[in-house]
RNA sequence: GGCGCGGUAGCUCAGUUGGUUAGAGCGAUCGACUCAUAAUCGAUAGGUCGGGAGUUCAAGUCUCCCCCACGCCA
């Protein structure tokens, strides 16, 4: 049995993800890990919220809440959201636990150890009013390129142009509006990310079997301009995990924090913690530490394209300069965006479809097909009402959902709600059987590779396999003449209604359920042998004919919905 | 401006290390069927593979230039 670490990038804490975040990372995780658990191998799959930082205090100001209140809160409805798309999460933890806290601040004190950190002074305005620094968007004034009155402290809006805080005229502070401010000597850690460059160059080439998406963007961090650069991991924040070396005080570093970036990756690793401190599981360091067992363990991650330099780069930096067996990546599944109507989805004008709001149009099921069937492996991808609609409606409500009622009502009309006794299957049902068998082990290996839209075409294909069989053996007319043999072929077609449950949980787990539910069936092992799998309904097996499993959508709500998710708002 | 990913049938996309008549699904047209969620199944039509030049016996697939879209960075 093959052991699978999964871990999805971890979104970050201030507001609710738009559809372009779930397929971009936790969807597509959530699909191979149900794949491996279906094969019967143990997964540990693992995600969390993203917590501290500049925007979540900013975010938490406007909402008028101490940041810990607004995280905690946030973080509960992300969790219950996820819940709700079925994201089977083993435990969904947050960067702010104190696990991670902990953690982080070891992987510093080695880092520190390994000589992998280095202190630099740098100048940074003082508020006195506000009894801090301002970093970043804590400041505003007027930019000294083109004159813009409220250019921020990183970033003009207005002509593009990056800022230094120092560089503003005319500053003040944006959570006082004081301008009795100062520039002020302070002192950061850079993790000297310079000085592991080759060893990652190395690591990645060998990765010659990772998305050209993932090795393209780690290349060119390796080697654009100067090659890879330090970062700095600290802030002059509140918010966050306190500067310490392990659990030493670390001289001068007093009241900052660790950088946001520092933190969010260990907290992989600490969520494995939290799983086990909420008593969901016994050992977590049997899959993060390779001299405790992990040794056997598959880990691989998911992400968004945005993601990939973290992944690649920053976090193996900490894994490796830690110089501790802690289990290192094996493969970086990362995606492009998905684009909303000829644009961007985008947060700060509400434009696109949230992962809320979704949840409040159709079930989980109807996104997760259309979003997995067309998940941005190969390059940007767009969604369009037009096309979710006309994928729902062909894929699911016709060629899926309709041979699980044509088949079901026809048993019911001419037999009953039983599998039908009849002789053995002929040449007709073994040729099916052959097809299903070859298009299975073709399914497996296109869902071992994690390639996604290929699975869901092959899927699709096996679906619609037994709507062929069924227009070809035509029961309809062959129970005129030949009962028996109608038996049979009823028969075999009902097996199949369990078949495709089975085969289809991972992209939509809950027309599966209720798929199985109906058939009364329990069985949800793989079908590693396909023809026994295919007759194992026994005659006088009793069922139900089930509701409509996938509803259409009409064109009426495809054109309300166009305008309601526009973007005008805000 | 630099870098990155792309530009393949009306639409969404596949096309392994260059090799016979460029593929799938949807849509369109025609036909079959009538068990079913006006569902299904079959067939047909549709592309000078962004443009140009080059390498090669042979290029969507390699090289160079240009155009377009998107993204990242300056």
């Amino acid at each position: 049995m093959a052991r699978h670490l999964i871990t999805s990038a971890i979104p970050y804490i201030n507001g609710i993800k738009h559809l372009g975040n779930l397929v971009g990372s936790q969807l597509p995780a959530d699909l191979f890990a149900r794949y491996q658990r279906g094969r019967g191998n143990e997964v540990l799959f693992l995600c969390a919220t993203d917590e501290h930082g500049t925007p979540a205090e900013l975010a938490a100001a406007k909402a008028g809440k101490p940041v810990e209140e607004y995280c905690a809160e946030m973080h509960e409805v992300q969790a219950k959201i996820a819940e709700g798309f079925r994201l089977s999460f083993d435990h969904f933890g947050r960067s702010s636990s104190e696990q991670n806290q902990v953690l982080t601040q070891h992987f510093a004190g080695k880092l520190a150890e390994n000589d992998l950190i280095r202190e630099v002074s740098e100048t940074q305005i003082y508020s006195h009013a506000d009894g801090r620094f301002l970093p970043d968007r804590y400041i505003e004034g007027t930019c000294p390129n083109c004159g813009f009155e409220s250019a921020r402290g990183d970033q003009c809006d207005n002509c593009t142009k990056q800022l230094d805080p120092t560089d503003l005229i005319n500053p003040y502070s944006t959570i006082s509006g004081s301008t009795d401010l100062e520039e002020r000597a302070t002192k950061h850690l850079y993790l000297r990310q310079s000085e592991m460059r080759g060893k990652l160059a190395e690591w990645i080439d060998s990765k010659s079997d990772w998305p050209v998406l993932t090795t393209s963007i780690a290349k060119k961090w390796l080697n654009d301009g100067d090659g890879l650069q330090d970062r700095g991991i600290t802030r002059d924040l509140d918010w966050g995990v306190p500067v310490k070396k392990g659990e030493q005080d670390w001289p001068g570093m007093e009241g900052k924090v660790f950088y946001v970036w520092f933190d969010a990756p260990i907290e992989y690793i600490a969520s494995a913690q939290e799983w086990v401190d909420a008593d969901k599981g016994t050992d977590w360091e049997r899959w993060w530490r390779t001299d405790k067992g992990a040794d056997d363990v598959t880990y691989t991650q998911f992400m968004g394209k945005d993601n990939v330099p973290f992944h690649t780069l920053s976090f193996p930096v900490t894994i490796f300069g830690s110089g501790e067996p802690w289990k290192l990546v094996d493969y970086i599944k990362s995606f492009n965006y998905l684009n909303y109507d000829g644009g961007q989805f985008s947060t700060s004008r509400g434009r696109g479809v949230f992962m809320d709001q979704a949840l409040d149009l159709l079930p989980a099921d109807y996104w997760r097909w259309w979003l997995l069937s067309h998940a941005p492996e190969s390059s940007d991808s767009e969604f369009t009402w037009e096309n979710f609609q006309s994928s729902v409606n062909k894929d699911l409500a016709d060629v899926l959902g309709n041979f699980v009622s044509r088949v079901t009502k026809f048993c019911r009309s001419k037999f009953s709600e039983a599998v039908p006794e009849g002789a053995e299957y002929g040449e007709e049902e073994l040729a099916l059987i052959n097809e299903l068998t070859s298009r299975t082990r073709a399914y497996e290996q296109h869902m071992q590779d994690m390639e996604v839209r290929k699975s869901a075409q092959e899927l699709r294909a096996i679906w619609a396999a037994g709507n062929e069989y069924l227009q070809t053996v035509a029961p309809w007319s062959t129970f005129k003449t030949d009962p028996d043999k109608a038996a049979i072929q009823i028969r075999l077609a009902l097996n199949l209604i369990p078949f495709y449950a089975v085969l289809s949980a991972p992209f939509i787990p809950d027309a599966s359920a209720s798929l199985l539910a109906s058939m009364n069936v329990t069985d949800t092992s793989w079908p590693e042998d396909v023809a026994a799998r295919l007759s194992a309904l026994q005659v006088g097996h009793e069922f139900t004919v089930p509701e409509v499993t996938f509803r259409k959508i009409t064109d009426d709500e495809v054109t309300e919905w166009q305008e309601t998710f526009a973007g005008t708002r805000d």
